[in-house]
RNA sequence: GGAGAGUUGUCCGAGUGGUUUAAGGAGCACGCCUGGAAAGCGUGUAUAGGCCCAAAGCUUAUCUAGGGUUCGAAUCCCUAACUCUCCGCCA
């Protein structure tokens, strides 16, 4: 959620920022602007009926005291019309205030500077290009068809337990799952970040603080029971954990890595581009997130880009970067970039990581804070980035790396798997 | 799941309807004192808003949360969350 205080005094420039999504949403901010002006002129004057109540409430007590009931009494009735004028007030402010919010929670983050205008996926730059085309043999398969023919991942399997969308891995693919994990986390450690294992049922309020609610509601398995989310992400609980926290400067950055099994409904989506470990219901991720000092975290989410590109290049995966433009970016985002790796058989590019800065967009929700140089509570920026997700990883190691003899899997996964080919 | 007890500021802790304008203590910050430190003394010590160009100042709300009773609620009533103890169940 955009802070009041940047749409109202810099109105200018989050309108100009927010026409890089493509959208004009000028009348909004109009909008919001003016149910501001008008929630807070109800607020004074509701204010200065409270402070009269609050000083007659305290002379009806002196009164009692020195034994002067009947001027107690008519000051009693005072304040009883007082209190009834207070109480329309209050409803009327309350009823401007939840358009308001309603209104503010429909703004996306306003994109960086950097991002350019655009609206569809053929507006993404590319910024970033590594590898080179696999040679492959001209019997060369795409990955679902690897994985039956290997016994690595048994689609039908998990459909009889499950579902769709939730495969079971099983032998040498099930220990390929865990060596990326692992190969992934201690990458991680290794550039400085703090392991967390946080819960992967996450309740509403969390929900909220990262904005998986209310707009994308439908995106989450839902636990009606209990009123408890699945997390489509680690980056939900992470991140939640510094809801309602007030760090000190010297703390950030804070740098944490998590492992969790992430759960999206994806619902409506299917087809070919769903074939295989294309799009699950159900799949493993390592997720980096960062709590930044607002001057910092640009220069951090290039630090994060490094590392993811690192990972795809210990790998040996041929992949490029694209800045997105401001139309395909997510809704919370000020600027992100995504990750694709190549599938050889496929022939096509698969999203394997999305890094994002969030400035404050998710901090102004989750109330996210620290004290600055001034002793004042300024909010943090918040970033996050895959590094990385599995099953398109999987699908290109296994396409990438086929031969007629069998898969030779990369060098860096070797001490982490206790074999070199499948 | 059942029964009981609890939740007050950074922390401890007092507080059963009106000088609570949240006592007192600890911590922390600054100052005095000191050769330096401790002790001692003094001052300050939340959050989100509103009025205001801004500051100063004034003001509203916040004692786990949300409702209610009352002229007035930390205090009384209702609902929920969480914590602890005992019982039950359990990897």
């Amino acid at each position: 959620m955009l802070t009041l205080n940047a749409i109202r005094n810099q109105t200018k420039e989050v309108i100009e920022r927010l026409s890089k999504r493509a959208i004009d949403r000028s009348s909004d901010i109009e909008e919001i602007l003016k149910l501001d002006e008008a929630k807070r002129s109800k607020q004074t004057e509701l204010e200065q009926n409270l402070a009269k109540s609050n000083m007659l409430a305290k002379e009806i007590g002196e009164l009692f005291k020195s034994g002067k009931k009947e001027e107690a009494d008519i000051k009693k009735e005072e304040s009883v019309k007082l209190k009834d004028a207070s109480k329309t007030l209050e409803f009327e402010m309350a009823e401007i205030e939840e358009k308001l919010t309603q209104k503010l929670y429909e703004i996306p983050n306003t994109p960086s500077h950097q991002v350019k205008l655009g609206k569809t996926p053929e507006d993404n730059e590319v910024v970033f290009e590594w590898g080179e085309e696999p040679k492959l043999h001209k019997d060369a398969k795409p990955h679902w068809e690897l994985t039956s023919q290997y016994s690595l991942v048994d689609f039908e399997l998990g459909n009889k337990i499950t579902g769709a969308g939730f495969p079971v891995y099983t032998g040498k693919g099930a220990r390929l799952q865990r060596a990326l994990i692992n190969f992934f986390l201690d990458e991680a450690l290794n550039a400085g970040y703090y392991e967390i294992q946080p819960p992967i049922l996450v309740n509403e309020a969390s929900g909220y603080g990262t904005g998986q609610l209310p707009d994308k509601e439908g995106q989450m398995y839902h636990m009606t029971v209990d009123n408890l989310y699945c997390i489509p992400t680690a980056e939900v609980p992470i991140t939640n954990i510094y809801r309602d926290v007030i760090l000190k400067e010297e703390e950030l950055p804070i740098k944490n890595v998590g492992y969790t099994p992430c759960f999206r409904r994806e619902a409506g989506s299917y087809g070919a581009h769903v074939r295989g470990l294309n799009r699950l219901h159900q799949f493993d991720k390592v997720e980096i997130v960062q709590i930044a000092h607002p001057e910092k975290s640009y220069e951090l989410l290039e630090e994060m880009v490094e590392h993811v590109k690192g990972l795809m290049m210990k790998l040996g995966l041929k992949f490029r970067i694209l800045r997105l433009c401001g139309g395909d970016m997510g809704f919370a985002s000020a600027m992100t970039y995504d990750f694709e790796a190549w599938s050889g058989a496929q022939q096509k590019w698969l999203e394997v990581s999305s890094t994002s800065n969030f400035e404050t967009f998710q901090a102004n929700r989750l109330k996210c804070r620290f004290k600055n140089k001034e002793c004042k509570n300024e909010l943090v920026h918040t970033l996050n980035g895959s590094a990385l997700a599995l099953p398109r990883i999987v699908a290109s190691i296994l396409e990438n790396y086929q031969t007629e003899e069998g898969i030779n899997l990369p060098v860096c996964l070797h001490p982490y798997l206790g074999f070199t080919k499948i």
